[in-house]
DNA sequence: CAGTTATGATAGTAATACTATTATATTTGT
DNA sequence: ACAAATATAATAGTATTACTATCATAACTG
């Protein structure tokens, strides 16, 4: 991922930030720390305020990047999503059957990242916990319907797009490509957070390879038993 | 639902309310007129003096009934959770096959609740919405787990239990039933969700029958190819 | 080196999420 | 029927949050 975080950039909304953090030091920092703090302190708790002891600076300077909060929350999970998409497009690409396309996708999104490919000042490994207990709180609000006009979703959206379209390519017939491939996504979210903190309601274990088995068989499946006529 | 609502009572975990809403008429308003104004604002911006000026009274008074909207909100989610317990209960009682009573669960869970049966103070309907909207807010928070072992989630976890009996009786041999049931659980809120407010990202129609379909099939593919030794 | 721009330091405001106090109803026991 | 207990109303107060505003200074830019 050397060369992708290298020569690439993640594309953010710029409807997202007041100012793009990728542009200073300070943005950067801002970033960074927001990642850890969100993550320590749950997204609730985690304020401006708090944030600007952290990376010693006030408040209001932080306001200067982004509107609030809320905001800052939508450019990190979008972030996730743009990154996520680039990985899912290398772990396809030259690959021959939309089967194994699908296989190393899903396999992609259910990982769980590892530190060592963090060379940036995002911490990606943070940053997927931050996505697995924040991220449906950026559209789960009353405000959803305008900030999906505004584009604050696009990200998110395109990685559902490409998926939907693997799995187009997989099955043609198969009807709901899109809605198969949000549910797979969040079904990971969910199981991943259930298995930490919700044992009881789960039967996988913490490990990823058996969260894997059930996405992965819970798409082939119902992409082999959708569209049999029989 | 009449005899059900009428003789039945719905139990909640006494944790989560200081004095039980159910013992007066107050505490009645109380939760009649929050499902109303949780709809209407979304759980942020509902405020216990929002409240309190719906129903004439002070926010103190409604302190005395729950010790905060979270712990309201976990209540009425737990109502709904019992509620559709009981709707599962009575929709798989008397059906000979385990099919028949997974397609009867799976039906109940995804119908989208209608006014009429709405004889108490509760407005299932409206309350299915907030459920929608606002149920995951209430575990993905930094303290899951002191109120997962609190008890907070009983009536979750029972509902998750009950649809994993099912899947285990129409195939004993897969190895993931609460995995399958909450994942179809809260896919269905996903859905719906997203059908109404993300439509690009969803090829379901925003009536019901589309999308449990699409529930229906990926159960039972899930299930038949699952344990198929071929 | 003047002018612009970014940041720091500080203050202020309305709203939120409570807690506390006291007065007045209402219910309950005898 | 009346005292005692309890529930609610009315009101006030506090720390924190989510901002907005102002001004000084530092840093970069033409």
């Amino acid at each position: 991922m050397r060369t992708l975080l290298g020569s690439l950039r993640i594309q953010i909304p710029e409807q997202l930030y007041v100012k793009d953090p990728e542009t200073t030091d300070l943005g950067k920092r801002i970033v960074e720390h927001s990642i850890l703090l969100i993550n320590e302190l749950g997204f609730e708790c985690f304020t401006f305020r708090k944030l600007g002891a952290a990376i010693g600076s006030p408040e209001s300077t932080i306001y200067r990047y982004f509107e609030n909060k809320h905001k800052l929350l939508l450019y990190l999970i979008s972030w996730y999503w743009a990154w996520l998409e680039y990985k899912v497009v290398f772990a396809t690409a030259n690959v021959e059957t939309a089967k194994d396309q699908l296989c190393n996708s899903i396999r992609t999104i259910c990982e769980t990242v590892k530190q060592d490919q963090n060379f940036s000042h995002i911490n990606e490994e943070v940053l997927q916990r931050i996505v697995i207990a924040e991220s449906s709180k950026t559209f789960l609000t009353k405000e959803i319907d305008q900030e999906n006009k505004n584009g604050y979703f696009k990200n998110y959206k395109n990685l559902i797009e490409r998926l939907a379209g693997i799995i187009s390519d997989l099955n043609p017939d198969f009807k709901h490509p899109r809605t198969l491939a949000s549910t797979l996504l969040e079904a990971n979210h969910l199981q991943k957070f259930f298995g930490e903190h919700m044992p009881s309601i789960t039967d996988i274990a913490t490990q990823d390879e058996d969260l894997i088995l059930f996405i992965e068989t819970m798409t082939t499946s119902i992409l082999n038993y959708g569209p049999k006529r029989s």
